[in-house]
RNA sequence: UGGGGGAUCGUCUAGUGGUAGGACGAUGGACUCUGGAUCCAUUAGCGGAGGUUCGACCCCUCCUCCCCCAGCCA
């Protein structure tokens, strides 16, 4: 057993298989598994379920399986197979090798049918889909019996050997489970366990032309891996009676089917179906778009393994529905960031200082820490020179309260080099504009100290004019503009919340030259900023960034409270009421 | 008006007969060459009504609200 697991469990399921050890069910066995179907991309939401089923078995010192539930021919892909085991891998996962397929399953299943033929439990239905629909009955009212529901066990043997040889079209008929049309749940109502489907598998290619659905295989999948514990979301809470009654009914290994509640983020959608209608309708540009909340786009967007990981650990595992608030994720990413990413400076809209004392032509190396949290991270140099630039929000001809910023007049600190003063605006006559900044600066701080202790409020982030490097940074806010992007009461769908600010495009941000040759991947904290994380599209000519997360802006914060406070004030009446 | 689940600070989550705890958020403060980080404090909760009990978030009854199920999807 693992340290973990010494601990006390920490939520129900962990509970429950902790007591079947206690009680020495499958002999001391731990065996879970985690079943995507190969038809789209895995996102946070598959990261909470993979974190459970390895986790779990981790903490228990058992093994996860890894299995493609590839049981319908029409919605799935090779390409996704891949895709999948490269997230799970990222997320850290190891499933040895446990690499299993449903379809390595079928003609297993298949003998499993004519067994449940054999004993009077299935039947060959020959009614149409919605003839199967009408006789289902409703929520409120039983259903009906088949005519075909007393067919001989001969004839469905017949039969049944019949549609695997292709005799028959696709949707002709069906095997069926015989159980109770009259079944206050729904999925007992003669549920199909297989349909008539003449596609080509991604893996078996044309060998069968009959096709098991989930509810028939899954149960019977994780039987034959010999699983113990089959974890999966609440919406199979309805199906685990069926589940049951099919290892039931043929004696085999009978795991234990636990639902937990599916993960729900603030301001994004957790479904494949809706992230495909966003990289079809082209609202973002792929599946590993940086603001898709697939693991793909996280990792493209600079999110770490580790972030999503401590994020499934943190909120935990239970069976109310709940919706995470982004904010918790942002906290983790950070959390995990500031420790790991190294610090440089980057000046996304600049503005440009003449430091008017200082040499023409000198250049100085200045020290600058890499990570203020980790001195084994070492430092860098970075050039100094007499133009520079600053970020444009960081000078305020006419500054509000309480800002420390640059301002005429005023001093500053440029980090890791020296304090200045300005001395001058320059604007565009035309427009008023602030174009160029004319600053002193102060020999005797050098480094950005002061030997006669004077205080300096502001420390601003810079680079050196000559010396920055052009790169082009993308911001990303979140996809949706409500915190539930469902929110939506005009009669059209979840699309109408969708963010048209979700990106920013910065073209002529200036970067420190010791990103020079950086790799695509790679995680910095941009002073001040926030979190960036060099794109995949990047090339050695042409830096892009993708803003992984902001650093928390208490600035920003105060700002807004003060701007809430003026207009309060004006809608004041004279009398202050 | 069938069945299956669920309900604890704004959010997520512990506790399951004996002082309701943590995390995020928010707010205030300390500190700081990142208005970052860190630290401290404050904020705020057992859906409702009865009952059992010395004692109920926990047990019982009733009620309310929310989610899931009528695919030959998974």
């Amino acid at each position: 057993m693992t340290e973990s697991s010494s601990k006390r469990p920490s939520d129900f399921i962990r509970h429950r298989v902790a007591e079947d050890l206690k009680q020495n069910k499958n002999e001391g066995r731990v065996l879970t598994r985690f079943p995507p179907e190969p038809n789209g991309y895995l996102h946070i939401g598959h990261a909470k379920a993979i974190c459970i089923n390895f986790g779990i078995a981790a903490d228990f010192g058992g093994l996860c399986n890894l299995r493609f539930d590839d049981t319908n021919p029409t919605r799935e892909e090779e390409e996704y197979v891949e895709a999948i085991k490269e997230d799970v891998r990222w997320l850290g996962w190891d499933w040895g090798d446990r690499l299993y397929y449903a379809s390595d399953y079928f003609e297993q299943l298949y003998e499993y049918a004519v067994q449940l033929i054999k004993k009077g439990r299935a039947y060959v239905c020959d009614l149409s889909a919605d003839q199967i629909r009408e006789y289902r009955g409703t929520l409120t009212q039983p259903g009906k019996d088949s005519p075909y529901r007393g067919r001989s066990v001969e004839e469905n043997l017949d039969l049944f050997k019949r549609m695997r040889a292709g005799e028959f079209k696709d949707g002709s008929r069906v095997l069926r489970a015989k159980i109770n049309m009259a079944s206050p749940n729904l999925n007992m109502r003669d549920p199909v366990m297989y349909r008539i489907l003449h596609a080509r598998h991604h893996r078996t290619g044309n060998r069968w032309c009959i096709y098991p659905t989930y509810d028939w295989a899954h149960g019977l999948e994780d039987s034959i891996e010999g699983i113990t514990h089959s974890l999966c979301d609440l919406e199979f809470e309805n199906h685990r009676p069926l589940y049951d009654w099919f290892l039931d009914q043929l004696g085999v290994h009978h795991p234990q089917q636990i639902e937990f509640a599916r993960l729900n983020l603030t301001y994004t959608v957790l479904s494949k179906r809706k992230l495909r209608e966003l990289v079809e309708g082209k609202h973002v540009s792929g599946w590993d778009d940086p603001r898709m909340p697939t693991l793909s786009g996280l990792r493209r967007r600079g999110c770490t393994p580790e972030a999503i990981r401590n994020l499934c650990e943190r909120i935990g595992v239970s069976k109310t529905d709940s919706v995470v608030d982004m904010a918790l994720f942002e906290h983790i990413i950070r959390e995990d960031l500031n420790k790991t990413a190294p610090r440089v400076m980057a000046v996304l809209r600049p503005l440009r200082v003449v430091i008017d004392n200082y040499p023409q032509d000198k250049v100085e190396e200045m020290d600058a820490e890499n990570n203020p949290e980790d001195s084994s991270m070492g430092s860098r140099k970075i050039p100094f020179s007499r133009v520079l630039y600053i970020e444009r929000d960081d000078f305020r001809e006419d500054p509000p309260k309480k800002f420390f910023r640059l301002t005429p007049g005023g001093e500053v600190r440029l980090k890791h080099a020296y304090y200045i003063k300005c001395v001058r605006v320059v604007k565009d006559k035309q427009t008023g504009e602030v174009t160029e900044l004319h600053c002193t600066y102060d020999p005797q701080t050098r480094g950005g100290w002061s030997s006669d202790g004077r205080k300096v409020r502001g420390t601003l982030h810079w680079v050196s004019a000559a010396h920055a490097l052009e790169a082009e940074v993308r911001l990303y806010e979140p996809l949706f503009i409500k915190p539930n992007p469902e929110d939506e009461e005009g009669g059209s769908d979840f699309k109408a919340n969708l963010n048209p600010n979700s990106l920013e495009k910065l073209t002529s941000c200036r970067v420190e030259p010791s990103l020079q040759g950086a790799v695509p991947g790679s995680r910095y904290q941009f002073l001040r900023h926030g979190y960036f994380c060099l794109d995949t599209d990047s090339s050695a000519g042409a830096l892009i960034f993708n803003r992984t997360v902001s650093l928390r802006d208490t600035w920003a914060k105060i700002e807004k409270a003060q701007k809430k406070g003026q207009k309060n004030q004006k809608f004041l009446s004279p009398d202050g009421q």
